[in-house]
DNA sequence: GCCAACGTTGGC
DNA sequence: GCCAACGTTGGC
């Protein structure tokens, strides 16, 4: 059966419309160095999962698009570039401590579901982004979650 | 730019 | 194994 993530992303750093330019409107999905969220993608996120894709830190906050994923979890290589930002010596080939997964875009929506929306849909209100604090930037949504974001943003659930 | 909430690090 | 210090995230 298949599952919901909410995968958040600085716009600054990488945006759902660098994903819809990027080939085969496709990237990996390295640099998570936080143990829950390596766990999900690791152990949990399957091909075919749904991923609502959200702006942090960025003017509006909001889930601008889905997205799928099209490789399930696998090590992250650039942990092991000694020159890349990403690098940690705790991983290695051998023993590799951090896992990414590869999406491809499904569809921007034309109308972003903003934070303020989310916090006004009850449906919503028990999700991890919307508590004060959460950090987690790999989450699980719920079947139930995900339609409501669909419901506001106009179109239907795949 | 501020700062609360976390996660990590490292001395003990 | 505790916990203070520190660094980061990310909404506001």
């Amino acid at each position: 059966m298949a599952q919901y993530w909410l995968f958040k992303s600085e716009p600054d750093v990488f945006s759902i419309h660098d994903l819809q330019q990027a080939k085969g409107k496709r990237t990996s999905w390295e640099g998570i160095r936080n143990y829950q969220a390596r766990n999900f993608l690791r152990d949990t996120a399957q091909v075919g999962d749904g991923v609502l894709f959200y702006h942090s830190n960025a003017d509006p906050l909001a889930i601008v698009g889905t997205a799928t994923i099209v490789k399930p979890g696998y090590p992250d290589h650039f942990a092991w570039e000694p020159d890349h930002k990403y690098f940690d010596p705790a991983s290695t080939p051998d023993n590799p401590v951090w896992f990414m997964v590869d999406i491809r875009l499904t569809n921007i929506f034309s109308q972003p579901v903003t934070r303020e929306s989310l916090q006004s849909e009850a449906d919503c209100s028990q999700m991890l982004l919307l508590k004060k604090g959460s950090r987690l930037s790999i989450q699980p949504v719920t079947e139930t979650e995900w339609r409501a974001v669909h419901r506001i943003a106009g179109i239907p659930p795949l």
